[in-house]
DNA sequence: CGCGTATTCTATAGGTGTATAGAAAAATTA
DNA sequence: TAATTTTTCTATACACCTATAGAATACGCG
C-alpha cells in the first residue's frame, strides 16, 4: 500500500477492526490470539500484521472505535434544548443502540481498555470523561429547571445511568433475542419513576 | 499433606484463593499468569501446584468463593419477612459489601467465570440464577402488596438491580477512596424513587 | 537429636502465541 | 502482456507460560 493509504485498504483496515472487536468481545483481550482475528477475517495469522503492527495496536483501534462517536452523539443530545426526560430516553437509546451496532467494539472498550498502556489510556480516558460530564451537565440542568429532584448527587446519578446502560448493553451483546427498544424503554422509565408506586398515591 | 487436610493447609489454600482473586481481577484470567499469583503470594512460580492442580482450578475457586455466601445471604433476605424496602436496602448492602470485603472474588465471578469449561461453570450458573430469582420473588412479593408499581416487569428490575451494583461495585474495587455507605444509599433511594421530583407534586 | 511428613524450591519439557522476513499470489497500471 | 504495487502466504525465531518431577528445606514429634 504505501502512498495512498487507498479505499480499499481502509475499508479492509475496517473490517479487521469489526472482526477484532467480535473476538475480542467474546474471549477477551488476553485470551483472544492473532489467530483468532485472522481467522475471522478469513486470512492467515501472519497477515493480520499488514493492518496492525501490533495486537496492542488493534485493541487500541477497536476501543477508538467503540467510544468514538458514542461520544459525538452525546454531545448532539447534550447540546439540543429538549426537555430533560426527551434527553434521557436519547443517552439510553444511543447508548443501546451502539452496543447492537457497534459490533461489540463498546463492550471492549469497557472491558479491556484498562491493558492499554498508559498512553494510549489517556485518550480514551479523556473522551469517557467527556462523556460523563455531558451526562452530568444534563442533569444539573433539570436540577435547575426543577424536572428532578433538587437534592439529587449529579455525578452519582451519570455513573449510575452509564452503568445501567452497560449492564444492559451485556446481556444484549450476549442474547441477540433481546428486544433492544423495550430495554430501552424500562430502562427509561426505571431511571425516570423508580420501584416505587408513586401515581398510586395521589390517583389510588 | 495428604491425610489431614490440616488446618494450616486449608489456611494457605485460603491465602492461595485470595491472592488468585486479586491477581486475576487486576489482570484477568489470561493475562495473569501462574507466576503472578504465586508472586502475590510470596512463594514460587511451582509451589502454587501444591495447593491448585491447574489454574483453572483456581479461577474455579476464586468464583465460587467470591459468589457462594453472597447467594447464602440473599436467601436469608429473601426469607426474611421485611418489608420491600428494607430488603431492597439490605440486598444493595449485601452486594456492595461484598465486593468490598471479599477481595474482589465477586468482582472475578462476573468478569472471567465463562472462562471456564462447560461443567464448571454450571454450578456457578446454578448459584447466579438462583440469586436473580429470590430477588425476583422479592420485587414479586412487593408487586402483590402494593409496595412498587403493579406494572412492574420483575425480571428486568432484578436485572437491573443486580447490573447498578455490579456497576457500583465495580468502582469500588477500583477507586479505595469511595465510601461503600453513601453508594448504598444513593443506589437504593435512586432505584426506589427514581430520579423525578415526586415529592414535588404533592407537597408542592 | 533423628525421623517422617509437609512445604517450597529448582529445573525443565512441551505447548502456544507474537512478530518478522522473504516468497508467492493477486491486483493494478501501462 | 509486462512491469509495478498491493495483498497474502509460509516459515520461523523468540519469548512466555503451564505443569511436572525430583531435590531441598522446614516443620512436628517421639
Amino acid at each position: 500500500m504505501q502512498n495512498p493509504e487507498s479505499p480499499k485498504y481502509q475499508q479492509q483496515r475496517l473490517a479487521a477492526i469489526r472482526a477484532a472487536a467480535t473476538v475480542f468481545a467474546h474471549k477477551g483481550y488476553h485470551g483472544a490470539s492473532t489467530g483468532d482475528i485472522a481467522e475471522a477475517m478469513g486470512i492467515k495469522q501472519g497477515s493480520l500484521y499488514y493492518y496492525f503492527k501490533s495486537k496492542e495496536e488493534a485493541l487500541a483501534e477497536v476501543c477508538l472505535y467503540g467510544i468514538s462517536d458514542y461520544v459525538q452523539r452525546m454531545e448532539e443530545i447534550a447540546a439540543s434544548r429538549q426537555p430533560f426526560e426527551a434527553r434521557l430516553l436519547a443517552t439510553v437509546t444511543s447508548h443501546l443502540s451502539s452496543y447492537r451496532e457497534k459490533n461489540e467494539a463498546l463492550k471492549v472498550h469497557n472491558d479491556e481498555r484498562l491493558y492499554l498502556p498508559e498512553l494510549k489510556r489517556r485518550k480514551l480516558k479523556k473522551m469517557g470523561s467527556r462523556y460523563r460530564e455531558l451526562l452530568e451537565g444534563i442533569f444539573e440542568d433539570a436540577v435547575r429547571d426543577g424536572a428532578i429532584r433538587p437534592n439529587l448527587d449529579c455525578h452519582f446519578a451519570a455513573q449510575s445511568v452509564i452503568g445501567i446502560c452497560n449492564a444492559w448493553g451485556d446481556l444484549i451483546v450476549r442474547d441477540a433475542e433481546l428486544d433492544v427498544f423495550e430495554v430501552i424503554r424500562k430502562c427509561t422509565d426505571l431511571l425516570l419513576n423508580g420501584l416505587v408506586d408513586h401515581d398510586h398515591d395521589r390517583a389510588g
